[in-house]
DNA sequence: CTGAAAGCGCTTACAG
DNA sequence: CTGAAAGCGCTTACAG
């Protein structure tokens, strides 16, 4: 209800043509000091504010919305929130805000979804977290836009697309080096879901660290937990009631640790020393459960920032909003390895009987 | 890259005046069948789409951004995510997204930000969650944009601001009777942050549950554990220090339960034989802990959804982009009771022998 | 350094 | 039902 005044308004008030107001507003050289203090004057009494859409009319440049988008697809949770917080601690600081949208990569009509919304609310870039980055629909969307985008994933897919990530693998390796380190030699695996690049790496570094200690992968030891709790219950089941029972699980996340932790104080394992359990994120949950988790600080909120960087210092160098550099930037940032109280070194066990072996499913 | 046809292309196209090709864009009446499909033709052959930018100089409605912002002050955790999922869950199937922001309300430069803000990134309407519901700044600021905003909170702070929101008093009177009724006398109570509405209604119904009983109130049994897993920590030690420890301890949010848990577990009592807990909210960690959480289920994904409604019905009303009915409509959404392995029916403990007083702190 | 003119792509009156 | 004209608020060439 305010900025009811025009350009003609000031250049009035001003006593200046439209022109003139026009280059301080648009801070351009050329104007003597009398001129633009008269304008600016002019423009606070009135209250002016250009119309954005006045102004894009003409050519200029398509007009920067000053948003950066989110693009995650599976609910997320907490890792979704943790990215927007990393994202935003960048971009508020150069007046940008964050826009997060769930996609629905699966369905058919995802792509017309998608164009609808890229056309409808502008954003003048965005950030993928799996299972998103590797999606060739969206990455044709937006670049068909021309819409700068950076993947938070730990594999640098592709030379053109900048990403951000941790070193996975790496992580993965240290951990299991930390069980073997304790006298753990048979150490269960609780896979996660396949469609997100971590679980590969995660489950490479696992068996990397095992062979490098000549230590066998038992596959009565492997289970497919699929990142989440639930699924992981019954897998922890089998694992806990097997005859020969490992000494150690390692999980691929720290949700799916937590079912190992659920189903070991049911069974009313003495916690840490009849199992040592890791997980992986460090999730808030890890440091409350009991007992807390040995776990891998995933990054995430540095992650978020770091690619808002890397969107921001693109969008934001003026010219050429050309591309990437080639190859794009690869970041991989540092992770800690948390050591609370669910590992210990592993116990002497007193050989008992043998129980009935349990048919594998 | 494609829209670079305008609409004198398409005129020229179909063979008829830029007037009449505005005329099938805007579904207007008065356009002959024939015109009408020459036009839609013509349009789709060149993939033109109308500038929006273009479209606004001109008088017309002030274009709707088809966003919904969703303002929160604290970090938030799974509590932002779960109420932005919930308006995802409306906003989508209308064609709005949500954008998220964070704002720093005790900041001296929070208002310049805000307005700001809000001429940067044009949004439609906002949600706002505790503790930035009863915040006159913002209020201000948005009334003066003209933008509607809901509320979420379980308090009808004003009339003229919708809001929805779950009986929190009750919810916690419940839980509080499910501890009684399982013959707890002594039930200590951790309290939450005074800025969060929720925290005094909780404390109230506990309260009133306890009064109803006939069970005193001891102040040695109440703690402020301001929401927060570690400064619970220290809370929970304390209250299971005490030479006549309490039986029960209710949490103002599951996090400080979780506080609870971890500490009982440190000391090695049976759970929950020794000790019942319960929480609030059911946040994700609620199941995994050990033993699982008696909680109340803060229906957050369905507040968000709701609210988003209510911004959405009124926003899609066409015309009257007025203001609110009087009273603004207020929502309680129903919660539910979560019982879980953390509660069960007090045991007559043995009498043991008084240990050392601890100094009140 | 300053300004009068033309034009951006579309819409609003106003005629037919 | 259709169209030629004028105008939205601002910017881009082009002169002075």
């Amino acid at each position: 209800m305010k900025s009811k005044s025009t350009i003609v308004d000031v250049a009035q008030l001003a006593g200046v043509s439209i022109k003139t107001v026009s280059r301080v507003i648009n801070n351009e050289r050329h104007v003597s000091g009398e001129m633009r203090r008269r304008v600016r004057a002019a423009v606070e009494t009135l209250g002016f504010e250009p119309s954005p859409s006045a102004r894009s009319v003409r050519g200029v440049a398509p007009q920067r919305s000053h948003v950066l988008a989110h693009f995650y697809g599976d609910p997320g949770g907490i890792y979704v929130n943790e990215i927007q917080l990393g994202m935003m601690s960048r971009a508020r600081a150069v007046g940008y805000s964050v826009l997060v949208e769930q996609i629905d990569y699966e369905s058919p009509e995802a792509e017309a979804r998608f164009r609808g919304l890229i056309r409808r609310v502008r954003f003048d870039g965005a950030v993928l977290t799996a299972p998103l980055t590797d999606n060739p629909m969206l990455r044709r969307v937006l670049e068909d836009a021309g819409t700068p985008f950076v993947a938070v994933t730990p594999l640098s897919e592709s030379p053109q697309i900048p990403s951000v990530g941790m070193d996975e693998r790496r992580a993965s390796y240290q951990l299991t080096q930390h069980l073997i380190a304790f006298g753990h030699r048979r150490i269960a695996y609780l896979r996660g879901l396949p469609n997100h690049a971590g679980a590969q790496l995660r489950f490479e570094g696992f068996q990397q660290a095992m062979r490098e200690a000549g230590l066998p992968l038992d596959p009565a030891l492997i289970e497919d937990g699929e990142f989440h709790y639930d699924v992981a219950i019954p897998c922890a089941g089998r694992l806990l009631a097997q005859p020969d029972r490992p000494t150690a699980i390692m999980a691929a996340n720290d949700e799916m640790a937590a079912a190992v932790l659920k189903v070991a104080c049911e069974l009313e394992l003495k916690l840490p020393e009849a199992l040592s359990v890791v997980g992986f994120d460090d999730i808030p949950a890890a440091e409350m459960l009991w007992p807390a988790l040995t776990t891998v600080r995933h990054p995430v909120h540095k992650l978020g920032a770091a690619a808002a960087d890397l969107l921001l210092t693109r969008l934001l160098r003026g010219g050429a909003p050309d591309a990437w550099p080639t190859p794009a930037p690869h970041l991989i940032l540092n992770h800690d390895i948390v050591l609370r109280a669910s590992t210990a070194p592993v116990l002497a066990r007193p050989s008992r009987p043998r129980l009935r072996r349990t048919a594998p499913s």
